[in-house]
DNA sequence: AGCATATGTTGACGCTGTCAAGATATCAAA
DNA sequence: TTTGATATCTTGACAGCGTCAACATATGCT
């Protein structure tokens, strides 16, 4: 109560009503999901770090889960523009494109394993946990890399006599994986990811390009 | 203490110590992981399930952590087990064995998902938390896949130009990403599991053989 | 001005992992 | 066979967690 003010930095005068908590709470969520994992993240120390009472944070998210999906929702958006920007790359090939991609991909994930671990992983999505809110910016994403799949394979990059789903769930789950394992720290070395990678897209990609 | 009689079935005479408490402890954990997940595992229910008191299982597993890696170890045994099953089968062709391998790597994963979600997952690899018994047990595992990537290299049904290590590293991504897919329900079915498996081989195995 | 609503607070509950201290059984040595 | 060490199991306690209920205060509309 007399040590708020020291704590809401940007606020003049120190009131009752924080004024902006929902998006402090996602900031110092962010912060605090990077820190200490999503085991970690407690919503009393969430709340404590930014100043507030423990059940304060009730009042924006209903739940920690709604919290946890509104973390990976913005993750969605930064992933989603991070792919764009490099498929509109005019001056690259398509076969740099797509392993642009793919390190792309596995680097944000060894970059930012906590938000990625929250992102893709069973916490969020396993029991149908996801808030409508979240799906609606992530199958987008999923959507995503099936049309650009679709692509490479009218390119000639991709084997066109698989199917089109398939082979996106297929090179989709390659990259997940390659990523869990490095996150995970199982048998994969964060020194290993450029090769890893490039074996991967040798596989994936026609010799002829 | 007056219960106890019928909570304990094969011990004849009810006794304060209960003569077998960890492997029974260790059976009653794998079937609790199985109903509610790691999630839901906690030792306090475990206790209960068995007819002991909280604390008991702390004179036999040091941690929960612990715990967890003793059932973890389980699994890879029996893992390993039906990995050899396949490769020591004599009639089938090179490739006729990798993709009954494969099948049986995600048919496990998605048969078992708690438990494979324990054996890979996080919970127990990140921040270095594995046991050296689970250690022990665990990267012979992961070695003999190795060893088996580099014998497919030999006999021609994956290409040679590959470093094996990484060659098996993605190999195992893929399986290993696709098993979690699934599991977590993101954008896979388990009605497409063998599609997808096939498509993963066709990509991976030369055309030749 | 007054009232509904949004947003903040403390108190409480049951769940969790785990430590400490005490009870009881088992086993080896005297 | 008695004794004492040790293994095993017990209850009590603590802090941390998510979350509900009840209450307090500020904001905004009529």
């Amino acid at each position: 109560m007399s040590h708020q003010s020291e704590l809401k930095p940007k606020q003049k005068k120190p009131s009752y009503h924080h004024g902006d908590l929902r998006s402090t709470l996602l900031n110092a969520a962010n912060t605090l999901l990077k820190e200490t994992g999503i085991e970690g993240l407690s919503l009393r120390k969430l709340a404590d770090k930014v100043g507030v009472s423990r059940t304060a944070p009730y009042h924006h998210f209903t739940d920690k889960n709604q919290l946890l999906c509104a973390i990976a929702e913005q993750g969605f958006v930064h992933w989603q523009q991070d792919a764009e920007f490099i498929f509109n790359q005019t001056e690259l090939t398509p076969k740099d494109k797509y392993r642009e991609f793919f390190h792309g991909y596995i680097s944000y994930a060894a970059n930012n394993p906590e938000l990625y671990d929250l992102m893709f992983g069973r916490t969020i999505w396993k029991q149908n946990s996801a808030t409508n809110e979240l799906r609606d910016v992530a199958y987008p994403s999923f959507h995503y890399q099936v049309k650009m799949t679709k692509r490479w394979q009218d390119q000639g990059l991709m084997p066109n006599g698989e199917d089109t789903l398939r082979l996106s769930q297929v090179t989709w789950g390659t990259m997940h994986g390659i990523a869990r394992l490095l996150i995970d720290g199982i048998y994969a070395d964060r020194s290993h990811i450029d090769e890893m990678c490039d074996c991967a897209v040798n596989l994936f990609t026609q010799k002829i390009i």
